[in-house]
DNA sequence: ATAAACCTTAGAGTACACACCAAGGTCAAG
DNA sequence: CTTGACCTTGGTGTGTACTCTAAGGTTTAT
């Protein structure tokens, strides 16, 4: 698959595609006679990947790291590996907390509205949020 | 509590206080004579909370609006309110069943890996992981 | 065989989120 | 009453992650 129509299906630029392949992370499969970037299965595969760790807040230098788990078998210990996964695994369930806090908090505002046509300011519960209390507990 | 105190607490720099002012996230509760920035309790709160919505990965953009649930009530319905509630709290839901997957995926890597001293393409666990199928999926 | 639609590299430009610096005002301690 | 640690505004610089442009080569359809 050529760049362009692997871009497409994944909506994201070519662009894009060239600046990650020039950062390490992600190479094509192969290229063709005329020099142009081969897409296959494992690209995309790992496109996504990357996509979806990017989504929930990932730098693509952690991405990067995250990737090298994979590589990194071939050069370092059975402990290192593992010693990074954890690492990166313990870092994702701090994340997770976080956000689970988010969560509870926006329910708690979005429950207690009544979600009527008044202005909002007349909301009774809205209206005793005199500060962001609710979002910071 | 003037800026550079204010800061220290916080683990920011005051460029980054002054930074967030300009761009409307954070107004200090007053000013003294001297034009100094004085900052209260309420703006100890609400920095706390855009530092945890950065850490989770929300640009300061998306910290804005999050922010404005609360100021927007005095113009809009509890309707647009509410939704504008519900939408930022399904992103939220939707950033934790993707950390979810993550974790899960990246404690199986770790979980099933031997943890040893020799080279990591000798675990067994690790070297049917030909791919990166087990983070992709 | 030529136009349109793709592709190539290299390099410059952009938006975000700060970080740093200059020139000068303010304030508490000695 | 001055030294040093704070503060002010305004402007420039930096790293990240793209995004665009220029100049040209390749492929496909008519």
């Amino acid at each position: 698959m050529k760049i362009g129509e692997f871009a497409n299906q994944l909506g994201v630029s070519t662009d894009t595609l060239r600046y990650y392949e020039k950062h390490n992370l992600l190479t094509p499969s192969s290229r063709t006679g005329a020099g142009y970037r081969d897409y296959g299965e494992a690209a995309l595969k790992q496109m996504k990947f990357i996509l979806r760790a990017k989504n929930v807040g990932f730098s693509l230098a952690e991405i990067k790291e995250l990737l090298q788990i994979k590589f990194k078998k071939h050069q370092h210990s059975c402990h290192e590996v593992k010693n990074l996964t954890i690492q990166k695994r313990d870092l994702v369930a701090e994340r997770i907390a976080e956000l689970t806090r988010f969560h509870q908090s926006l329910s708690v505002l979005a429950d207690k509205c009544c979600g009527g046509q008044e202005p909002a300011d007349n909301c009774s519960i809205l209206t005793t949020l005199e500060d962001i209390d609710g979002l910071t507990q």
